[in-house]
DNA sequence: GAGACAATAGACAGACCTGTCTGTTACTGT
DNA sequence: ACAGTAACAGACAGGTCTGTCTATTGTCTC
């Protein structure tokens, strides 16, 4: 015991955990190739860690799969809220999520939401499934609490339409190689919101 | 030779040909639990069809997965053709699209879009990765279409946001289980459209 | 130095998958 | 009546996957 420290985060200089090596290769790989793609022999390959280490730290694939999908969604958040914070008024924060957006996808290897993609390669009870609702219902209180900030009407109806332009430009910059759909969500974006205030 | 009905499509009042039968249980299963899921064993079984039969008329697993996107594409263009014909002004078709989203949302076992499911699931060298490519290209041009005899100024920059619309209705209906969203997107879409004329 | 502990490599079981192949049955046109 | 054809049932090969288990190595604390 003493103050050893815990096996599951890195020392404080130490090398990377094999908990967090997997974490990585899991990052990457799942997210490049499909959480149904890739075996767990290619994750722990990748990794450089022993098959029992995964199954010590994790328990099963399905968890690993949450914990990387679990991953995502913090860094999602943290990356949104920082953004929103160098800005003042509600429509302005609202079109910086869309700038976050278009430099997502503008990113190389990017494939679309990994949320979504894990959802569909899953059966309706895998954690990708859970963790993907968590992620949904998250981005929409967002957008809610924004444009009920900005003093529209019924925030609700405008969130909803945001979150379609959202999804819609995750979609069209994965599918059509396109970052520049985020651009055109946020101009759409800017029509809906000066339309209902 | 003569006259005979070629194998491929069903006899004027036979039973269903052994191909037909593949296709019905394809369209149930791979758009019900995914094209991974789904093995060529319970394909067969509920078709109730041989396995060589299913070899002989497709000859891989690929190639059902493409017979059976090919089909529902062809069902989904015919749908908006049909519907569009019933309207008259560039405006009300171009709206009448998220009517026919809704409606399809709005059926018990909606899964989402086919085609984004299946290439989710696959290999970027798949038969549902092109397949999916064709459809949203089709779509896109249509909303072009239908926008520039809108007479709006640039017609390519509000179609990639109808899009948007579409694909984000598209995936929050079945994320969100939630047919409404179809509603949403066809009230942005009337608010773009009228900014943009 | 000794024991505890975490990680290592790798074999193994059991299940599932695609695709091939053999042999049989039923129908159809001449 | 008979040849040709399509479909049938089902075994089989060869591969992949998850998850378990054994046995070994290295490191850290007392």
């Amino acid at each position: 015991m003493s103050t050893t420290a815990a096996p599951t985060s890195s020392a404080s200089a130490g090398a990377p955990s094999a908990r967090e090596r997997l974490l990585a290769a899991a990052d990457e790989l799942f997210y490049a190739e499909g959480v149904h793609t890739v075996g767990i022999d290619r994750i722990i390959e990748h990794a450089g860690v022993a098959k029992a280490s995964l199954y010590n730290a994790f328990g099963s694939k399905d968890e690993l799969v949450r914990a990387y999908l679990e991953r995502r969604r913090e860094r999602r958040k943290q990356r949104i809220t920082d953004e929103l914070a160098r800005h003042r008024s509600p429509r302005a924060k609202v079109l910086s999520v869309f700038d976050i957006l278009g430099r997502i996808g503008s990113a190389p290897g990017y494939r679309g939401c990994a949320f979504y993609n894990a959802s569909a390669e899953s059966t309706p009870d895998a954690a990708a499934v859970q963790v993907n609702a968590e992620q949904r219902a998250w981005t929409r209180a967002l957008f809610t609490g924004l444009v009920r900030e900005a003093g529209v009407r019924r925030p609700d109806a405008l969130a909803a339409q945001l979150v379609l332009l959202y999804d819609g430009a995750t979609a069209s910059m994965y599918l059509d190689h396109d970052p520049s759909a985020a651009a055109a969500a946020k101009a759409a974006a800017a029509v809906l919101l000066d339309a209902a205030t």
